[in-house]
RNA sequence: GGUCCCAUGGAGUAGUGGUUAGCUCGCCUCCCUCUCACGGAGGUCGCACGGGUUCGAAUCCCGUUGGGACUACCA
């Protein structure tokens, strides 16, 4: 009962996730949020909650989700890096309804969206500053005058402070060489695109107060400002490009499901608050809200992606897996080109109920498409002992009698059954020695199912292989 | 060092003055059972500390401690 509760759970939460046109804040105003990454070379999974975030409350409040490539800083970023973001986002289903698209193309009437091509805006923005006395050269590079009255600071999550600028230094806008500086650009682009909500990583909580100084100087009007927590490393220190489980590419080179790895990312630093931890996408959508995101970090725990990775995995249907399967197998070498569709199918759809990761799918799956497999050492101590060989032969003749049409799971069942009963055994004492004759393996699905999907000629053979290598 | 943020078991969280502090992962035990996984029944483990406020604090205030972020002509 309440295993099928979970199930539904995780059956709907598989589902596509059409887009929810929800209700437009009080204000009436039109939510426009917008998630502005860094193209460095991978996608972050810091940066996918973020992107996580402002896409589910764009959602949400039926506004819109502008993408936006920050790429000022010309010595860290490179073209191809920004594909590595585009893919990511489409892996975990965020569809930008502004900026570029997986598919080259570009959406949007706010762009251009890749900042190294607003050089142009972000000058005259400098130069009026400059011409308002609000900015000046010092060095080659040009300062932004920052008040040193305080300053209130709102924020949808944090709550609002009042921040002391009586030292703050003047700030640096552009560079001796030109190039503008990313508290400029940021602030002018969010003008520019009518960004309504900035919600980002709470690493830029402390600088808040900056963009919030030249927002006025521009007589700009100020978006709301909804800082997310961060998330740490188990050990708690800040999550960087080189931890284990930071690359967002990895999940999927690894097997993880999309569905799972956006689940996950919903439930750090957010929750339901209904005591469930899988649910589908459009719920996550219609509940989330920013004041009720939590305002502490959360630790990243591979540990619970995994559990939830695996209740979507035995969940998901054959035809969702047979593609991220496939892939996986072939790269492992251990699937040919060319295989029998639905003999794959059958060997998947009984595998896919033990284990919780694609990446376990190699050596769950090699004996099915190969018959020179290796056997455990230690089972083959254990199971083949002159006792279990004797078993496995009695179990051979047994076979032997039974017809194609009879080696289904059930027939084999009973067979086994009345085996094990004519000899005086329990029947592991039959279904342990065949387990490993046919797979070379101590674990695996279970065995009738396993033998009707092997057939009845690979199983025969395989037994009377088994038996000419390990008697005597 | 300065400024800012945060603080419920190992991890993620529910809880906003009165609960035997709930749930999920993990871990342990037992059950189910052909192995494994699933599933079922239990168990382990927590309000960082110290002061207040209050008839009464996990919940409000202050301090301490701890963690984190920012403090660049990186983003």
């Amino acid at each position: 009962m309440e295993r099928k509760r979970w199930r539904r759970a995780v059956e709907d939460a598989t589902e596509s996730c059409p887009i929810h046109h929800g209700h437009l804040n009080s204000e009436m105003e039109s939510v426009r949020v917008r998630f502005a990454p860094s193209p460095t070379g991978m996608f972050h999974i810091g940066s996918a909650r973020t992107a996580l975030f402002n896409w589910l409350y764009a959602r949400h409040t039926g506004g819109a989700f502008i993408l936006r490539i920050e790429d000022t800083d010309a010595a860290r970023n490179k073209p191809e890096y920004v594909d590595v973001i585009l893919q990511g986002l489409k892996w975990l289903g965020m569809d930008a309804d502004e900026g570029p698209q997986p598919d080259g193309s570009i959406k949007g009437d706010k762009g251009p969206y890749f900042q190294s091509q607003r050089g142009e805006i972000y000058k005259k923005y400098v130069d009026r500053l400059l011409a308002e006395g609000k900015a000046y050269e010092s060095d080659g590079a040009i300062r932004f005058r920052v008040p040193k009255t305080p300053i209130d600071v709102p924020d949808l999550i944090c709550g609002d402070r009042q921040i002391d600028r009586a030292n703050e230094p003047d700030l640096v806008i552009q560079r001796k060489d030109g190039s503008p500086v990313f508290h400029l650009v940021n602030v002018v682009d969010d003008i520019e695109m009518n960004v309504t909500h900035v919600i980002r990583g709470e690493d830029h909580l402390s600088n808040t107060h900056k963009h919030l100084a030249l927002i006025e100087a521009f007589g700009a009007k100020a978006p709301h400002y909804a800082h997310i927590p961060l998330i740490l490393n188990p050990n708690g220190s800040k999550m960087s490009k080189r931890d284990v489980g930071a690359s967002i590419a990895d999940y999927k080179e690894q097997g993880y499901l999309h569905e799972a790895v956006r689940n996950y990312l919903c439930l750090l630093g957010w929750s339901p608050k209904d005591n469930r931890e899988v649910l589908p996408i459009e719920e996550v959508i219609a509940k989330f809200d920013l004041p009720q995101v939590n305002r502490s970090n959360a630790h990243f725990d591979l540990n619970k992606l995994f559990w939830i990775n695996g209740e979507y995995f035995r969940a998901a249907s054959i035809e969702a897996l047979e593609p991220l399967a496939v892939e996986i197998l072939q790269k492992g070498g251990v699937l040919p080109e060319s295989y029998d569709p639905a003999y794959f199918r059958a060997a998947l759809s009984i595998v896919k109920e033990k284990i919780k990761l694609g990446r376990e799918l190699p050596e769950w799956m090699g004996y099915f498409f190969r018959e020179d497999f290796e056997f455990e050492e230690a089972a083959v101590k254990k199971v083949f002992t002159p006792e279990g060989l004797g078993h496995l032969a009695q179990l051979r003749v047994r076979l032997a009698t039974l017809d194609a049409t009879k080696f289904n799971a059930a027939d084999l069942e009973a067979e086994f059954k009345a085996l094990a009963a004519a000899i005086g055994q329990k029947v592991g004492a039959l279904i342990h020695p065949a387990r490993l004759a046919v797979s070379g393996r101590s674990v695996g699905p279970s065995l009738y199912h396993l033998l009707e999907v092997l057939g009845r000629e690979r199983v025969l053979a395989r037994i009377d292989r088994a038996e000419q290598k390990f008697s005597k």
